[in-house]
DNA sequence: TGACTAGGTTTCCAATGGTGACTTGATGCC
DNA sequence: GGCATCAAGTCACCATTGGAAACCTAGTCA
C-alpha cells in the first residue's frame, strides 16, 4: 500500500523517522530536496515546460546561465528521468531537451515558485531595504523579558 | 507548435521584458527565486510553518544543517521580511523565530516541493540507478535523423 | 575554579560555480 | 586547398560558497 507520509501533514518531522523524511540528512529525500532546491532546476524545468528546447535555445532564455552549468545541471535532470535528450544527426548535430511526466509532475509544482518571486518580489525589496536602514543605529534589540 | 507557457500567464518570457521576469538575470525576480529555491530556506520555512522555534531546536531538527548556515540563512530571511526575531533577555538569552504573513504564504507555495519529493523520490531512484547502469556500454545514442 | 548553557562569530579548508579557451565534424566561402 | 562557422559540449583555471571546529559572551551551577 500507500505507505507514504502526504506532506508531512501536520505532523511534525520528529514522528515520521522510518518514513520518507527530508529533514534526516541521510534520507534520500532530502538528496531530492537539495537538488530540485536549485536555481537553475527551477529556471529549466519552467522553460520544458512549454516544450523540447536545444541546448544554446536554452542557453539564450537563462540570462546569465554558463554553459557548464547548463549542461551539468541537464545531465543531473537526465540522470533523475526528469528531462529526456534527443540526439538529431544534423549537420551541426542537434540536441533537444524535452520534459518527461515525472519531470512534468514536479515542473507543475514549481510554477506558484516563479509566481510568488514575481508578485512578492515587490514586498521583499522594501523589508530588505527597512532593514539596512535600520542596522547601524540598531537600539540593542531586547523585546520582551 | 504552439507552445503555452502557463505560470508567466501564458507569456513567453521574452515577451514580459518589462515586467517581472525570473529569466532575466538583472530582474529582482531573479534574485527572489535565487534565495527562496535553496535547501535550507525550504527546510526552514518548513519548520517554522508549525510555529515560532529557538536557534538550536531548529538546528536539532535539521539534519546537517551548520551553525553558520543556519545563522546566515535565518539573517537573510529575516531581512527579507520572512521569519521575525525575538530575543527574550533569559538567563542564557533565548532567541525565537517565527513566521511572519509574507513568509507563510511563501511557505505554501513550497509544501508541494516537499511532498513531491517524498512521493516521487524511489522514481528518482531508479531512473538514477538505470542511468549509471547504461553509461559505460553506452551505444552512442543517436536516436534520429 | 571550572564546566555548562544559548546563540552566535571567526577562521580555515574543501567543494562549488563562473569564465573563457578548446574540441569535433561537416559544410560553405575565398 | 585552406579557413571560418555552427551546435553542443568539455577542460583548465580562478573566485566564491559552504562546512567543521574553535572561540566568544554572560550568567549559573557544582
Amino acid at each position: 500500500m500507500d505507505r507514504t507520509l502526504l506532506g508531512l501533514g501536520g505532523k511534525r518531522p520528529s514522528e515520521v523517522d522510518q518514513l520518507p523524511d527530508a529533514y534526516a540528512s541521510g534520507c534520500p529525500t532530502r538528496q531530492a530536496l537539495d537538488r530540485i532546491a536549485d536555481k537553475w532546476t527551477v529556471l529549466i524545468l519552467g522553460l520544458l515546460e512549454g516544450g523540447p528546447m536545444r541546448f544554446n535555445q536554452l542557453r539564450r532564455e537563462i540570462e546569465g546561465i554558463s554553459q557548464k552549468m547548463l549542461s551539468q545541471t541537464l545531465k543531473s535532470l537526465e540522470r533523475d528521468g526528469l528531462v529526456s535528450r534527443k540526439v538529431f544527426a544534423t549537420v551541426p548535430v542537434t540536441v533537444e531537451y524535452a520534459i518527461t511526466p515525472l519531470g512534468a509532475t514536479l515542473a507543475e509544482t514549481l510554477v506558484p515558485l516563479r509566481v510568488w518571486a514575481e508578485t512578492h518580489i515587490a514586498q521583499v525589496l522594501e523589508s530588505r531595504a527597512a532593514y539596512d536602514r535600520d542596522e547601524g543605529d540598531a537600539p540593542a534589540r531586547l523585546d520582551v523579558a
